[in-house]
DNA sequence: TCCAGAATGTCGGCTGGCCGACAGACATGG
DNA sequence: CCATGTCTGTCGGCCAGCCGACATTCTGGA
């Protein structure tokens, strides 16, 4: 078992972008770029802009989400501080087709389009670890996707949980704490199912002593057993 | 590499890679990477090997697919000709998640790690189509995310028709030629239905003269009433 | 050319989960 | 510290689509 589901190893998390560059190559990035704030629930861009800037986010959290036809938006994807956002369109092209949006007060650096291939042809290394991030979300996407697929909808919100827990999670003693404000409405809204239905799975959790929900925080109490009601039930 | 020109929106694919490249990065290219010949449903790598190789296609058609626990696996997307496959685990490390597999006689062009970062050091340039193709797919796997999430049964295999005519269609006449080889199975497969659904759906599309089967390959009759069909019923 | 295995068409019963509805619990900013 | 708008828990009715089963058609390899 070493892909998807697996257990969790680094703190500084699979997706911090600015950790791999050398010091150097992220000194040279942070000169290059600008600087902007955003205040919570702030959007630092919306689907249907241009694109044509990259983001860092220095500190903060951003919520990836992409809008469908009836207002229901699906949440792709949270960032963390050292990732980067926004690269999909300025490499392929087009207008946005989704959201960013800070999650809270957030400090990001900006690169236009083409002060990014300015930096990349004197910082060449620095388009591998840009290569790893995409890879990365790339592999992500496909387990949702099979996720949606094959899973019901209780096994979909654990692998859910599961997903955020190993990218996201920190162990604060027994537990592992997801420092992620998140509603029913939101959990639902990524994993395809309705508020409702996610109430009452999340309920049976918290029943079983499985995770709790403090101040719309996850705590997850024993990832072992939540990724064995994965097979069962 | 052509596809010809029509009332389509990009014409040579917005997944060829190979034609990206300048012709002396392609030729570069060519030369630091080995050439080989898989048969019709071979498998260039599986799921759980090690990865450690990126391919481009030089002719012929791939299938990535990301196997499920009990054998269902979903089908993530197709490559064509000039198409690039197996960046990202080469990029993030750890095993192949996914399978690849031939859909025909095909010829690729494989780059071990090393190769690849050598090439990717003495041609910076070719890093941005890389990019590029990640960044494609990426959306193209958004997209998928929000359709399973969002629609039923007859839109979402609406959705994929229209998906892959707007990728890998070619016109011929009045018609739209989808030259892949599909089973409702594998439809099915895609979008997340069963055998029966899909069967239904498609006979009901066909019965509505909007799109054929003819030797398991797609024919469409109208992309604007299948679109249509999209957001009614 | 022929034939076995694969793919398709279709039916009915059954059920997971959607929908609407409402009461109670928060949490947050004034 | 309170009020209000948002979030959570829970219920019952209903239906899209799953499942199993079967007959029929197709097709690709020998």
């Amino acid at each position: 078992m070493e892909a998807s589901d697996g257990h969790f190893t680094r703190q500084t998390g699979p997706t911090d972008f600015l950790a791999r560059l050398s010091s150097a190559d992220a000194r040279d990035l942070i000169q290059a770029s600008q600087r902007k704030l955003f205040a919570r629930n702030e959007f630092i861009f919306k689907a249907g802009d241009p694109g044509r800037h990259v983001y860092f986010l220095q500190q903060g959290r951003v919520k990836i989400c992409q809008p469908a036809p009836e207002g229901k938006d699906v949440i792709l994807w949270f960032c963390f501080t050292g990732d980067m956002f926004g690269m999909a369109e300025v490499a392929r092209g087009g207008g946005r087709v989704v959201h960013a949006q800070a999650c809270e007060a957030s400090e990001v650096l900006v690169l236009s389009q083409n002060e990014l291939t300015d930096y990349l042809k004197t910082h060449s290394a620095a388009a591998l670890p840009i290569m790893q991030v995409l890879a990365d979300r790339l592999r992500a996407l496909g387990d949702v996707v099979v996720n949606l697929i094959n899973d019901d909808a209780q096994t979909r919100i654990i692998k859910l949980i599961l997903r955020l827990a190993t990218r996201h999670g920190i162990r604060v003693g027994q537990d592992i704490h997801l420092n992620i404000h998140l509603t029913h409405q939101e959990i639902a809204d990524m994993v395809g199912t309705t508020r409702q239905t996610a109430s009452s799975v999340l309920g049976h959790l918290k029943r079983q002593g499985l995770m709790r929900l403090e101040n719309r925080r996850i705590r997850i109490d024993s990832m072992e057993l939540l990724d064995e009601m994965t097979n069962s039930t």
